[in-house]
RNA sequence: GUCCCGUUCGUCUAGUCAGGCCUAGGACACAGGGUUUUCAUCCCUGCAACAGGGGUUCGAAUCCCCUACGGGACGCCA
């Protein structure tokens, strides 16, 4: 446990500008947790310097995708707090007061309509090979930046750097820096692309001759190696929290998922709620090298939850992705619901495939399978093992599991055979299918007459 | 191109700070077997890694150096 007496504050600040990122989710629940366990604060700072690429809808996803989430802020949008405004683009009085002190101590200029951060050392101009141009650069001290997780790591800024935009616009370095100190900041917990921005701010944070926060660098989410090189993009499958609601996966899980995505547990628990990731947290344990995307590890994390998901919250989700395949309405019959998800529960590792794995329970409309079809409906007289079993299920009067093995066990006796004979024959009669659930109960859910008139119709087909 | 960060099974990682307990542990994935007389569950088994090279040391995955490779930054985006 830490000290109460740290008063940690950390800060969440994303820009409503797209998408929530699977990275930007991760830097959330880091920071989150940090002040969760610390018992800090945790600060939600809307970065919308940029009026053109904001968007209102942004805004509104970032919010919903926190709660979905269950990240709660106890400073920002909403909450209020004693250190707003808390969003950037309100903030223009603090800004203005905080470059005054830079221009009082003469650091800074005005350039092209813009505001520039000056550097303190000797000018010079080289041509530099990345701009292709001549630029002018300053011989600096370097700077140390204390970071949790990779120690210490030196870097010299060499060239000055926007403060204020020709449009009248504060840049992301200044409002940054400025935030953090009339916020009282404690601690910067973000992704490693930062960590070359560090030195810009510790020189603001130099100039303000204020002490800076304690930085903690992430590492990296990276593709696949299946999809790509480099950093996850918005482009890339499962990069996109909103995706995950969309793919009916629960929050749980992909809390879990991106916890585990460059920090794991000093015990080696991997399906850990998120009391247990508070019990378990530290900055320390965070990875340096770049952790890879694997949406296997999504998949087995959320069957983990769905297995021990109460029946009425799988029922829940089961029915939101039942209607959007428009499999079900809420018309539907709650009992035969039910029984079908009762047959499809642990088998399947995501709400995702509910539809692909259940449609025949619910319509008429579901795919018959190549494989099965060849392997199961091609083969020397399925045709005939169907006809066989037929007239015995029919003739059934009572239709429970123990009847139709029943059924089965008479024809088997009768020919010296296993029932297995004939399951894989029936089971592709009724579903299009070779593989599902248990195959009697599926038989008993579907009811006589379904299982009846899909066999007929089986065997009515000229294929 | 310059600067910064990194490098343990296919993937996430434990172990590295305090060198011997590591013939390198776990999980996902994959493969094989078993159970459930189907099956995408479940159980068992297997496969599989210290990037390479130099040092330091009685001893190195662990410390140092070099090389290679990967990642990031270099915006009047954040």
């Amino acid at each position: 446990m830490l000290l109460p007496m740290e008063n940690v504050r950390v800060r969440f600040e994303p820009s409503p500008t797209g998408s929530v990122h699977i990275g930007t989710a991760r830097a959330a629940l880091f920071n989150w947790l940090y002040a969760r366990k610390t018992g800090g604060r945790f600060i939600l700072r809307i970065a919308d310097t940029d009026r053109e690429r904001n968007t209102q809808s942004a805004l509104d996803e970032i919010l919903r995708v926190l709660s979905w989430l269950g990240l709660d802020w106890d400073e920002g949008p909403e909450a209020g707090g004693e250190f707003g405004p808390y969003f950037q683009s309100q903030r223009g009085d603090i800004y203005r007061e905080y470059l005054q002190k830079l221009e009082d101590a003469g650091r800074a200029y005005k350039k092209d309509g813009a505001i520039f951060f000056k550097l303190e050392g000797e000018r010079y101009t080289e041509y530099d090979e990345y701009h292709k141009a001549e630029i002018e650069k300053v011989r600096t001290e370097p700077v140390v930046i204390e970071d949790l997780i990779r120690g210490k790591v030196t870097r010299r800024e060499e060239r000055d750097f926007v403060l204020v935009r020709s449009n009248g616009d504060p840049g992301f370095h200044f409002v940054n820096v400025v935030d953090d100190i009339s916020m009282g900041i404690t601690h910067v917990l973000r992704g490693e692309d930062h960590l070359s921005n560090t030195s810009k701010h510790l020189e603001l944070y130099k100039a303000f001759g204020t002490p800076p926060p304690i930085f903690a660098h992430m590492p990296m989410i990276l593709k696949d190696p299946k999809i790509g090189k480099g950093k996850m993009s918005k482009r890339d499958k499962g990069a996109l929290i909103e995706e995950y609601q969309q793919r009916h996966f629960l929050s749980q899980a992909v809390v879990n998922f991106i916890a585990l995505l460059g920090w794991s547990p000093k015990d080696g628990k991997e399906v850990l709620t998120i009391e247990e990731l508070l019990e378990r947290f530290e900055i320390k344990d965070i990875q340096k090298a770049g952790a890879r995307f694997d949406d296997k590890k999504m998949s087995h994390l959320n069957f983990e939850y769905m297995k021990v998901l109460p029946i009425c919250e799988y029922e829940k989700y089961a029915r939101q992705a039942l209607t959007s395949s428009n499999l079900i309405d809420e018309n539907v019959d709650g009992e035969h619901l039910r029984g079908v998800l009762e047959l499809c529960r642990e088998k399947i590792d995501s709400f995702e495939n509910l539809p692909a794995f259940s449609a025949y329970f619910f319509s008429e409309d579901y795919t018959i399978n190549e494989k099965a079809f060849k392997k199961v409906w091609r083969r020397e007289g399925a045709r005939e093992r169907l006809s066989e079993i037929t007239p015995r299920l029919s003739d059934l009067d009572e239709w429970t599991e123990s009847a139709i093995e029943y059924a089965f066990q008479q024809l088997a006796n009768e020919t010296g055979e296993k029932p297995f004979a004939w399951y894989p024959v029936v089971r592709f009669a009724v579903s299009g299918t070779n593989s599902g659930p248990d195959f009697l109960p599926m038989l008993k859910i579907m009811g006589k007459e379904l299982v009846i008139r899909r066999i007929n119709d089986r065997l009515a087909s000229i294929n």
